[in-house]
DNA sequence: GATATTCAGTCAATCGTTTGACTGAATCAG
DNA sequence: CTGATTCAGTCAAACGATTGACTGAATATC
């Protein structure tokens, strides 16, 4: 039961494949009479013809195929979104994604490549699991638009959050709710992500006249909730009057919630907390819902793959950006006015329900 | 810059495209001299030659391309290690994945097999959120296997969890810490999942002689910590004999830590609780962390590809096979023997810090 | 009425790789 | 010395879609 071709269906139309080539894309006109066009519509109809895309792509020297570089994304739970966003947004424009994970190494990358250029992709993504610089091997590709990240020497259009701004939303929202005591929980990775928040936190600490004590700012190199836990105790101990924390990301913020349950703090009445990511497992999750900051995955794998196209499809040439994309606040329970006064430790921590 | 070809190879080399092919392919023996070969060899090194594999499949009709059918799957949290373990199966075999996100209804199913068909895709995989039964159009492909769901009509291979015998597991688990009175957080949907969870939590209430009371069974639609704080509450103010809670996954099992947390009860000292799933950023990052059964998506991805390669490089026809796989525990700390006597409702809550 | 134009279509080359059929020279067996 | 075999290659036909060049008939123009 072999596939039908092209030649199938002139034949049952009664007409050289020639014909049911132009009448299939549209460009019959002045070939054939609108009735033969009918006829071959037809006949493809009933055969349940499907062009093959190998022969086409060989003969038009364009496949209409997108390589997809997945730098460790697939292993991170943002994946699905940016990665669906590409997919969705690639296959509205006929095209479709040949998706390839590898890691952030030149040798791995540029196995990518390779293989990428095998297939004969139009372009190839790069998408990374977070916002970085990414070292890539020479130029391969004459089409390459990077999401999340961005390649170290600036040759190819990127998508990335604007980390700065967005991270500002955050912290006016706390300072309109009137904290002036406020801890920052981040990392020390040096990514853009921990150096633009934090420079973000240092502009409205002075901005909104906030406490500017250097303990109030801790940092760590890990940012699971277990350090989260740690740096919000410890930040809490120090600090006393601090009524909002504002964490790194959700995890952070998770971690910040069990430190504020392990010392009997409500939230957001006895502490305010913020986040960073909106992975909604937790965000979504936490009682109270945790008011953070979602990250555009699906925005920035949507035009990562529209410029990609779009360079595909020029003729003349492109100037290179870096596109950095403003993240939306996601509102929910967990910042309210500051408490009145210090915190409390010399009181025993809270009875638990034991025999 | 056009890319080179197998000519450009053949002409440095000073020999036919014939002899090109053959050496690069390995099966120049008796064709041409072990020198011829090497220098053969050296031209395409020289010239960074890539097969063009539009050409090669167009004329070997097989592509190594299999075709990704995702009814959902990208949206959702487990997205990524499914995906990602096929598609590193896949390289392995030096075969490549053409990926499409599709909804869950024939049409869109449909016209996922017409793109993979125009593709000519070797196999298509389908890939389902979540364990279920799912409605194919007429078949397409030869060659379809189908992860973490099945097709209704079992024409094709699949893996499924064994979702019976892995929730024995964490029931076993729990009668082995000596627990008498266990309640279950299930949900009513009505899939495999809740029903053959139900099933072991039954069979293990007699197996184990745990009280059987039918109200320490209650379900809901949804399965957010919602739902799993409600349901916790309402089982614990009507048996406070309850010594430890099943949650179907680990969602239902977060609100349970919540309830336990707003009735001030300890976990594990005064509450055991166990979930499904092991998403880490809940179960890892609950404190204490939270013992669960890890859903075995990349064996699922793994095996899926394995077997759909085997399909499309066997000639002769291969048996129809459902394979469940049975699901690791994964052991942290919200399981322990339970505690001494009912729970006490009637001390005031826990005093909270406040003002 | 001769020529030009339009119409409705067919022919054949092309994309790059693969591979069975072929070739011309050298070697070998008898 | 003759015929068969091996060796080291080349040739050319696929695979299926596309499209510029062509064709033969009908119609239009002067």
């Amino acid at each position: 039961m072999q596939p039908t071709t092209l030649a199938d269906v002139g034949r049952r139309a009664n007409v050289s494949t020639s014909i049911a080539s132009l009448v299939l894309s549209g460009k019959y006109e002045g070939r054939c009479t609108a009735e033969t066009a009918e006829e071959v519509r037809k006949a493809a109809l009933e055969l349940g013809y499907r062009a093959n895309r190998l022969a086409r792509s060989l003969r038009n020297q364009s496949t209409r195929v997108l390589g997809l570089l997945s730098i460790e994304v697939a292993t991170s739970p943002y994946a699905g979104s940016m990665i669906l966003a590409a997919q969705q947004q690639a296959r509205a424009q006929d095209y479709d994604l040949l998706f390839v994970e590898v890691e952030n190494t030149l040798d791995s990358i540029q196995q990518g490549f390779d293989l990428m250029s095998e297939h004969q992709a139009d372009g190839v993504l790069i998408f990374s699991y977070f916002h970085h610089s990414i070292d890539l091997p020479p130029r391969r590709f004459k089409n390459i638009v990077c999401a999340n990240g961005f390649d170290s020497e600036g040759l190819y259009d990127s998508f990335i959050p604007n980390e700065y701004e967005s991270f500002i939303q955050t912290l006016d929202l706390l300072a309109e709710a009137g904290h002036k005591t406020v801890a920052l929980l981040t990392d020390s990775s040096g990514y853009p992500a921990s150096v633009e928040r934090l420079r973000a936190f240092k502009s409205a600490q002075r901005k909104h006249h906030w406490s500017e004590a250097e303990t109030l700012i801790v940092s760590s190199a890990t940012t699971d909730p277990g350090s989260g836990f740690n740096m919000t105790t410890e930040v809490l101990f120090r600090h006393p009057e601090t009524t909002a924390v504002v964490a790194f990301n959700d995890q952070l913020a998770l971690g910040a919630y069990q430190a504020a349950q392990e010392l009997s703090l409500r939230v957001p009445e006895d502490l305010s907390i913020v986040g960073f990511d909106d992975l909604e497992l937790i965000s979504a999750g936490l009682r109270p819902g945790l008011t953070t900051v979602r990250l555009p995955h699906s925005e920035m794998g949507n035009l990562a793959v529209k410029r990609l196209i779009q360079r595909c499809e020029s003729e003349d040439q492109l100037s290179i950006e870096k596109h950095e994309i403003l993240c939306n606040m996601v509102y929910r329970q967990s910042v309210a006015a500051p408490r009145l006064g210090n915190l409390d430790f010399s009181s025993a921590p809270a009875g638990k329900n034991k025999k």
